[in-house]
DNA sequence: AATGCTTACGGGTCACGTAATGATT
DNA sequence: AATCATTACGTGACCCGTAAGCATT
């Protein structure tokens, strides 16, 4: 389970629509359904029940995506919170 | 930035020795320096000062690992959370 | 037939190990 | 010379897009 995929999991949680989040992450719909099936059987159980017409979580990706979404977003900030505003390289 | 990555950088905060750190994760020496360099590139200074005998964070790394690893944990207590006891696949 | 998700397939990229190199004590 | 980190280099793995397949309305 790597950021990437997390974010995709988020986004698809939040959009609910494989189209549009593909869109949002500038990537293929292909990839968007190959990644939430990859950490569906990471996590042991179906995180989305997708019917023809409608996506939404399940109760397993329910508790998911309220663990995740403040870790992720925690993530985010650290790093930027890390970040000097100029390079700071020493001469090497 | 993955959370590979991130667990490498978080170890090796802790371990402060690259050796342990490639042992203890599991991988090479020569991955832990590749991905530090990485990490480094990506916030834009130095993570870590290596003297030949002492490994040491930098004020940037410190920050950055301040910030990292609670949400970090967040991840795997989210994912912990979530995983059902047995596997629950719905009859497909 | 249109819309939306999934599966098959292939290629380009990069993660990561081995080996060689450099630096310090 | 021993110890520890970095760099060079090659290969296997996997990311991810295109295209075909399925299902529902």
């Amino acid at each position: 389970m790597e950021l990437r995929e997390i974010e995709i999991f988020l986004t698809l949680a939040e959009e609910l629509h494989f189209g549009r989040t593909a869109e949002r992450l500038h990537v293929s719909v292909s990839r968007v359904s190959q990644s939430i099936r990859k950490q569906e059987r990471a996590v042991g159980a179906p995180l989305f029940a997708r019917t023809s017409r409608k996506v939404e979580l399940t109760a397993v990706g329910e508790v998911l995506r309220t663990g995740l979404r403040p870790a992720y977003e925690g993530i985010g900030t650290a790093v930027a919170a890390a970040r000097p505003r100029r390079d700071a390289w020493p001469a090497r």
